[in-house]
DNA sequence: CGGTGTTTTGACGTCGGTCAATATGTGTGG
DNA sequence: CCACACATATTGACCGACGTCAAAACACCG
């Protein structure tokens, strides 16, 4: 498993999306021979909310939801991780157990790098901390954004939001179908409301033409009407 | 304004809090050289989202707000930073303008430290960089949390956190008043609902004598009761 | 085919936002 | 020290958004 082209980090596409490609080459080498590549598939979880991780995972295809399971027993989905994203660096620099859970919505392929390189590295080349310190800046970014959306929009925008979200950030395919397709639960849990008021939601954007479905497949039609919405 | 023992980095308290900790003497030095101190009066302005910030401000006394304005108008605040906590981190790093605005809630202290001293550092110093990312992975997690509790949590179950945690975070006095005293717009805003809503909420905790209130301070007299009605 | 899980729709009640009126401060200058 | 203006706090009334319970329509599978 440790040999063949494309399972040496040196030579993935995906590690130009993240942190890793501040690495230096002998760093990538070693990260390399001790890496493990796993599949992960739909709904199986990667990591639990409590767990301690003793490493980090770098997702080279398919999509995770990151989820915390509020007092009042419903999974609330704080971010969607894709291919290039690191997930558990935050518990692994705080030294601290996860706070969030990881379960694949998709078919996924992961690579786990142990702790101790992420560590190591870190410790040694300032370039490597100071890259992972920007995505973490921007994610806080992205999470006060979160923030404010929740405690002022109302859910049609939130929906709205998210449908957006999920096409510019997952695309959609040659019939005009968003590529993800996430259960209403999900989209509900996404949006942080019960799953009834999301299915009400989405049938009346469907009705106005706004959206289209099938099955569970959802398609945007009217990007624009969706983008008024959002902003009040 | 560069002399006098409490005025040098190398001897102030508050570093002792945050990340500046990790710099080394002469680094210390540098920072405590081209820093400068500014008073800032109850209401005024430290920067405005949309800024871009030429450094970083370390808190030494009063307690600032951060908050960001939502489209449709109303601030949400997202932070309360005291004492020790350095704000204008995330701009300085991402280089990026600000997504938040700060203001005073007290009269307050701050230094103001140079951008260059802080990115050098961070470049040169890994002990630095991990300890700042030790400190971002923190409010990460802290982000994580609010985010849920928004989406999930009641108005009158958000109350009562903010006000406990307004009572672990900046203490009470001799009489039992929080030390903290925001007008009950910022509770509402620090809540995300209505000032209305709001001070409904603080009535009714007050006729049930979970709270004391005096003026704009508020006692908490029964923290038991309001742990409690958190966990749903 | 029945069984199980997801999506959809209906009905209903409550939470919380908005508007408006009143009270209570709080500061200003006379 | 008072009078006035202006900000903040409080209360009431109203209504729409949203959560909840329940049932029906559909799907997917062995």
């Amino acid at each position: 498993m440790k040999d063949g082209k494309e399972t040496r980090c040196e030579n993935c596409i995906v590690r130009q999306f993240n942190s890793l490609r501040a690495m230096s080459k002998e760093e990538l080498k070693k990260v390399s021979d001790s890496k493990t590549t796993k599949i992960v598939k739909k709904g199986e979880v990667i990591f639990q909310e409590g767990e301690k991780l003793n490493g980090v995972y770098c997702v080279r295809s398919g999509v995770s939801k990151l989820s915390k399971l509020s007092a009042n027993g419903k999974d609330q989905i704080v971010k969607l991780a894709t291919k290039g994203q690191v997930l558990g660096q935050r518990c692994v620099i705080s030294e601290e157990v996860s706070n969030l859970s990881a379960r694949a919505v998709d078919d996924m392929e992961v690579c786990f790098i142990p702790k101790d390189d992420v560590v190591h590295t870190l410790n040694t080349n300032p370039n490597f901390a100071v890259e992972v310190l920007r995505h973490m800046a921007h994610d806080l970014k992205e999470a006060d954004d979160v923030i404010v959306n929740m405690s002022q929009k109302t859910v049609k925008q939130r929906v709205a939001e998210a449908f957006l979200y999920m096409k510019n950030n997952f695309g959609e395919d040659s019939e005009g179908y968003l590529t993800l397709t996430l259960s209403r639960e999900d989209i509900a849990s996404v949006v942080g409301t019960a799953t009834e008021s999301c299915i009400r939601i989405i049938s009346e954007f469907k009705k106005k033409k706004y959206i289209k479905t099938s099955g569970k497949q959802i398609g945007i039609l009217d990007e624009r009407a969706l983008e008024d919405m959002i902003d009040s």
